[in-house]
DNA sequence: CCCGTTCCATACGGTGCCGTATGGTGACGA
DNA sequence: TCGTCACCATACGGCACCGTATGGAACGGG
């Protein structure tokens, strides 16, 4: 984000801007702290404070993140300059904040630390793929309607089955002959 | 990337290289095809190569992708620039290619067209969401090692599970009492 | 009525980058 | 030996942006 054209799309100068904030970085860390409070710690405060039942607080994360009217432009902005100096640290804030919680939601829903870490990695990382291709590829999606609907459900279906064979045949490594199917 | 730094990090100036490219674009263009080639069309292709059955490369795919040693920083870079007029159709290009060929490694494995769709999908959206986490919180992710390999497998075996109850209770809707825990 | 404070605009210097113009150097064949 | 050509450097103009300096306009209180 520039300040000059930020200026000029708001009718007004640099002069102006520069009363309000000391330095371009200023702006940047404000707006990220605001991000940071709109886009995750208010929505865990509200999934929390809906006494749902945590595999129903996971349906709406999912749900909502998956089917169609996705506002996360910033997420997408901020991903995109992961690597800026203010940047950084204010993703990883939020990162770990949002793992942390899905986490929980999958330890209450029974699983042990170890593989509910596994689960809330694969989510949270389904969902930073969802945004990416909603931005380089929307037109691949399942277009808003039934299709998209079913796409949510494979998705939360994916995320929280019950998964049996996890440790019964340990995943045949590289080079082996044959596989199961 | 700008052509100026790239000069001097080749001890070189800028003079010599616009003698080897007419503009910064068409080197741009130039690496993008280079990018195609090597980080999807050849890999593809070599997966093709390999007699092996489906399951077999898509777990190689996968563990490929989940294991550590992750050379994929091209992909990072051009996922941040998706909004460029040269970076977009590219990106778009290579999405469809990788994501066509998930698909039909699925199809392959016996899944009817929607529903091979859906899981390339999700496949890779875990994938693009693996390579932001890689950038913005490696140390969230699981250490080399034994943890790694446990979280690549929980992956495949979410990916690939036969999800026996997809269409037997299609999804509580948001606002319901309680839900199947 | 005058002064200070708030808020905004104009104007300027500085920087990093793009792209071009132009000159220089070495190799190589006529 | 001399031109020619591939290859590279220097130097310049231009643009977009940052940040500062400076000068108002509006307004309220002494």
């Amino acid at each position: 984000m520039a300040v000059e054209p930020l200026a000029v799309r708001l009718g007004a100068t640099k002069g102006s801007f520069y009363w309000h904030f000391r330095s371009r970085d200023e702006l940047i860390a404000a707006a990220l702290q605001l991000w940071r409070q709109a886009s995750t710690t208010a929505v865990i405060e509200r999934l929390e404070a809906a006494a749902a039942p945590p595999e129903q607080r996971l349906r709406q994360l999912i749900t909502h993140v998956f089917a169609p009217p996705a506002r996360t432009s910033a997420d997408l902005a901020l991903l995109a300059d992961a690597d800026h100096p203010l940047v950084a640290p204010a993703l990883a804030a939020v990162t770990e904040q949002r793992l942390g919680y899905i986490t929980t939601l999958f330890r209450q829903l029974g699983f042990p630390p170890a593989r509910a870490r596994r689960r809330a990695l694969l989510a949270y990382s389904a969902y930073l793929g969802q945004l990416q291709l909603l931005r380089s590829a929307p037109n691949l999606l399942p277009k808003p309607g039934p299709a998209s609907s079913a796409y949510a459900d494979h998705v939360v279906a994916a995320l929280l089955a019950d998964q049996p064979s996890t440790n019964a045949a340990p995943t045949p490594r590289l080079t082996r002959g044959t596989a199961t199917a």
